[in-house]
DNA sequence: TATAACTATTTGATATAATATTAAATTATA
DNA sequence: TATAATTTAATATTATATCAAATAGTTATA
């Protein structure tokens, strides 16, 4: 067994991003520590961890709480992903090992057809393809900005995506098909449109825009 | 002051971009906890959030220590920037207030003929164009994320960026006025190419001096 | 020279004390 | 009597002090 205040960050922030802690939950840190079978300090520093990431809130003297997701959350951070997203993919169709986003695709490919399995995995088979086109790139620090990201999209996907129709993830598997073909043709611009696209899709579906 | 670890964290970013705190450096809890007159607890947490942002560094058992600079890390740090710079210039472009860039530019101006004093503060006045220029979004989660970066970047120009040529200080300067033109002018395309240019400019230079 | 045991340091965690904030209750005042 | 202000008490956070566990260094021995 690790740390403890590893284990307790860990802990904590699946609680958060699974909804089992939910925004503007109050972190009672008697109430925590005793409930994970720990002292404060490890809770406390697994709680300045979680803070940096945005993921709690700390006001000095009243204690921590979960973050509130409003709307403007999630259109700032699929703004950021856009701009990431769409720099990453450009640069990635041109450096991409062209087997191995064939590999990708044909993974895709299989997860395809089974919609009910891919939901209760919380969309990872099919999101992962956005960390998969970051990593084509080898940059450590842009993995490490995007994961920071990623933990912010997972929660709002569990908070705000729970109903889904069979059309809407057919139309899901085909943009990231999109995004894959053009990284595979090697064609920049067009992995850059594919990319915002998709994205642009995503965020109008949350933000209840469309269907 | 408020509370002690915001202040031990404040002291210890500070010392680490501004060099006083070498990479590498082994923080030893008690040394600085005395050093700093806390306690340890504070301490810790402040350590934890400083390795969050990555400029320290945990090795379970073994303690905290300064990070290193890697050359990978500065050309890393340097394609993030141009990812999101250029992303964000090309949008800056199409929203800004264009009095409110002018008014930018004009600073910038003044401060042109002042080489000694831009240098003295570690040419702040010049790279906050690049803030200013993601703050024209409005999206403060890409603030955020940006200035994660701008740490780091400090950093890197305080250990890096130490003796400037006359001729360098006036490419430099060029180089912002020519992306804040493009941004008055309104056009996307052109900021976006303007940012790619100077950053990489800066990331040449930068890597030249120090290979 | 290599290895094992021992010692000294340092980290990691717990327990305790002090400080700050919220809420309640008492007192004062209109 | 009602309301505002002040004090008091309770609760939670923040910081300190102590204790335990783990790591590195050193010495001794084979």
């Amino acid at each position: 067994m690790k740390n403890k205040k590893t284990a307790v960050y860990e802990k904590i922030k699946e609680g958060i991003i699974e909804g089992a802690f939910a925004p503007g939950l109050p972190i009672n840190e008697n109430g925590f520590a005793r409930e994970l079978n720990v002292s404060k300090t490890p809770l406390r520093e697994a709680l300045r961890q979680l803070e940096r990431e945005g993921l709690v809130e700390n006001i000095p003297g009243r204690g921590s709480t979960v973050t509130h997701i409003t709307f403007q959350d999630i259109r700032d951070i699929f703004e950021v992903r856009e701009i990431i997203e769409c720099g990453a993919a450009k640069r990635a169709a041109l450096m991409r090992d062209e087997m191995e986003v064939r590999a990708k695709k044909k993974e895709l490919d299989q997860y395809s057809q089974k919609w009910s399995e891919i939901i209760e995995l919380n969309w990872g088979p099919v999101e992962d393809i956005h960390l998969f086109i970051i990593g084509i790139i080898g940059n450590q620090k842009l993995v490490d900005t995007y994961l920071g990201l990623l933990d912010h999209i997972k929660r709002i996907r569990k908070h705000f995506g729970g109903r889904f129709t069979r059309q809407r993830f057919e139309k899901m598997v085909a943009e990231h098909l999109e995004i894959l073909n053009a990284i595979i043709e090697g064609n920049g611009d067009r992995a850059e449109k594919a990319v915002q696209n998709h994205l642009h899709s995503a965020a109008a579906y949350l933000l209840g825009l469309t269907s």
